[in-house]
DNA sequence: ACCCGTGGGCTTTAGACAGCATGTC
DNA sequence: CTAAAGCCCACGGGT
């Protein structure tokens, strides 16, 4: 099948083909039979690289109206936002919690891209482009199955589904264990295939050499005498090498930061960059490192810069997003020959390599270590093979010995990836969704609750769903909490009467700090936790309540993310605490969980700080924090104490120092 | 006096979504 | 309260 062919404007054939894409890819010659063209619903679960954004744009350039594109990283949209920007004749935009368009544009926008949280909030809050949607296209659609988000998902799209029955749903899957139910769930046509452009093979490390799925053996001889790191290491480091050697760029992905930066650093040492010196890309690295040098004067950005010099760089989450930004995209132009991550590149931005070497397969969880789920494996070895660059991709595994390896062979080689399962059925995903559809209007009472539930991929997948009696006990801690209360029914907004009559109980309304917590968008425990510490505020001396109060008020509540507190550390945060007392709403003696308090005062100590003037670097290197976690702090810090600040108008507490220190933030 | 290897105890451990309002020729 | 692995440091043996 032909680009050519295909029902589209002449314009925009040219410009695929000018993108050289005139033939198409099996899977997306399947997608067309399918009806991506036609309007059809279609559950498409291709590996990555298999050409999902040329789809996507299939659909959404097809389609009878306005499109909306939903993925689940920030970074992911600013990518695919570009990229349908360029499309001629299109008029993208783009909604992220960080990069917003004017929501007077999305409304005449032909593409939204936007992050699925963002779509909900559009909801939420009453954005009026969300209800002439033609078509809608969800990437990476198998988060359904992840805990915390995937309810989001599933809810939103039920929604939206509700809300514009007609509209097209074309989703993207990662290849997955049971797509059907996916796609039974969406009424969808269902295009399985695990074709990719570039051949892959993938192996398992085990006494000097590899064996790979398609028979062949690649031996790696090490020299195990140096002493300074372990076996796996020195494997991973020959497997690095020698891709480097032939003139491939290579990944290895390990368990841990620090593990991400010893091995950079130890690459760094072998000088790879001159074995990958054909042409001028000794200047290249410099260029690397030079522009990561500009991008901050952190110690780390030090380090990182140091390894680019020489061709090699690590990345994970504690780089700022600069940092990551500059690694990524000097990678993809080959500036760069390897990358050591933790498992973030996986599920990330497009950064294909010729070999992946993945060294760790385990990873801590808090209840000891735990395999990482076959899906992400999966995924980091379909990051080999980079189309019309390199003959093939080889991915690795690193075992320790020949059991490791039949051990290793087993769970991720020749086996499948795990089931989607929707994870709706949770205390947490349903006190929020169930608050929201209520505060929206969507829903008067608990009937039509599980009403709106009942298009969710949750209610599709169980025979009974009987989410009666989770949901009610969601709207019975929601009315505790002062979120929800009982209404009346269409009698709403009628005078006089005591507002029972036999309906008692039958019709809720949100209250108007529900209300608030929902449009806020954070959880209704963040909510309850907020409200706790403002009114303990209220009765505290004007004097004492300072922008540490401020930051105290946000941190203890599950929608900032914790900071690590370190045994060292303790002792002296304690005396922090004590010696600021006065300024903070939690006593020493009061708080249920001491450990997770400790840990919000160092939080809020390091915000603190911050709006004093510290700079980035001094945070860095006395708290044992990377850019990035700070940077992710200040931002949700920022969100947080709007929110802080809506709840306090609320419940009628005034606490100045929310505003002023978010203004400094 | 110095170097090196060993062993035990201590320390640490991936990631990342969201509000809102506003400006200009 | 779970598990694995790196790091630091003290110790001991050899030169």
């Amino acid at each position: 099948m032909r680009v050519a062919d295909l029902p589209l404007a002449p314009e925009h054939v040219e410009h695929f083909e000018r993108e050289g894409i005139e033939e198409l890819y099996p899977p997306q010659a399947a997608a067309v039979e399918a009806g991506v063209c036609d309007g059809d619903n279609v559950v498409a679960a291709v590996p990555t690289a298999s050409g999902k954004t040329f789809v996507a744009e299939l659909a959404l350039l097809t389609a009878d109206g306005p499109g909306l594109y939903v993925c689940p990283l920030r970074a992911l949209a600013r990518e695919k936002f570009e990229e349908f920007d360029r499309l001629p004749g299109v008029d993208a935009g783009i909604s992220t919690g960080d990069y917003d368009s004017a929501a007077s544009e999305l409304a005449g926008n032909d593409i939204v891209v936007a992050t699925s949280e963002k779509v909900d909030s559009a909801i939420r809050n009453g954005a009026g482009w969300v209800d002439d949607l033609a078509c809608v296209v969800v990437d990476e659609v198998h988060l359904l199955g992840a805990a915390g988000r995937g309810p989001t998902l599933e809810v939103t799209l039920a929604t939206l589904r509700r809300r514009t029955p007609a509209v097209q749903i074309v989703a993207l899957s990662a290849t997955v264990d049971n797509p059907e139910d996916i796609a039974d769930w969406l009424d969808a046509e269902l295009v399985e295939s695990t074709w990719r452009p570039v051949d892959l093979r993938v192996g398992v490390h085990a006494a000097d050499a590899v064996e790979f799925d398609d028979g062949t053996t690649l031996s790696v001889p090490v020299d195990a005498d140096d002493p300074s790191t372990d076996a796996d290491t020195e494997v991973t480091a020959a497997l690095v090498r020698g891709a480097v050697e032939d003139g491939g760029q290579a990944l290895a992905f390990v368990s841990s930061r620090r593990e991400a930066e010893a091995l950079a650093e130890r690459l760094r040492d072998e000088r790879l960059a001159d074995a990958v010196d054909t042409a001028d890309s000794t200047s290249d690295a410099a260029s690397v490192a030079e522009e990561l040098r500009e991008a901050g004067g952190t110690e780390t950005g030090s380090r990182l810069a140091e390894a680019a010099d020489r061709g090699v760089a690590f990345h994970h989450a504690g780089l700022s997003s600069d940092q990551r930004a500059l690694v990524e995209r000097a990678f993809r132009e080959r500036r760069l020959a390897v990358i050591c991550a933790t498992p973030t590149l996986a599920a990330g931005v497009n950064v294909p390599a010729r070999r992946v070497v993945v060294r760790d397969q385990q990873r801590y969880t808090g209840e000891g270590t735990e395999w990482l789920p076959v899906l992400e494996v999966h995924q980091m070895c379909g990051r080999a093979g980079r189309p019309h660059l390199d003959p093939y991709g080889e991915a690795v595994l690193v075992a320790d010995d020949e059991d490791g390896r039949e051990a290793l062979w087993n769970r991720y080689v020749t086996a499948d990836p795990e089931r989607v399962e929707s994870k709706l059925r949770d205390r947490a995903a349903l006190r929020t969704h169930t608050l929201a559809l209520v505060a929206t209007g969507f829903a008067g009472s608990q009937a039509a609750v599980l009403d709106a539930l009942s298009g969710t991929f949750y209610a599709s997948r169980t025979a009974n769903p009987d989410l009666g009696g989770a949901v009610g006990d969601a709207i019975a801690s929601l009315i505790d909490d002062g979120m929800l209360e009982a209404g009346e029914g269409k009698a709403k907004g009628s005078a006089g009467g005591n507002g029972g009559t036999g309906d008692t109980g039958s019709g809720i309304e949100a209250t108007d700090l529900g209300a608030q917590v929902s449009r806020q968008y954070v959880t209704p425990e963040t909510g309850v936790r907020i409200v706790e510490r403002l009114e303990a505020v209220a009765g505290m001396n004007d004097a004492d309540v300072t922008e540490l109060t401020a930051f105290e008020v946000i941190c203890d509540t599950p929608d900032m993310v914790d900071t690590y507190l370190g045994n060292a550390e303790r002792a002296e945060i304690y005396q922090f605490a004590r010696a600021h007392s006065a300024e903070l709403t939690t006593g020493m003696t009061d708080a249920e969980d001491f450990e997770g308090w400790l840990e919000s005062v160092k939080t809020a100590r390091i915000l603190s700080e911050w709006v004093d003037g510290a700079s980035v670097e001094e945070l860095v290197a006395a708290y044992r924090i990377g850019p990035g976690d700070l940077e992710s702090r200040i931002e949700r810090a920022e969100w947080l104490l709007g929110a802080a600040e809506a709840l306090a108008d609320v419940v009628g507490v005034s606490m100045p120092t929310l505003s002023s220190a978010r203004a400094k933030l």
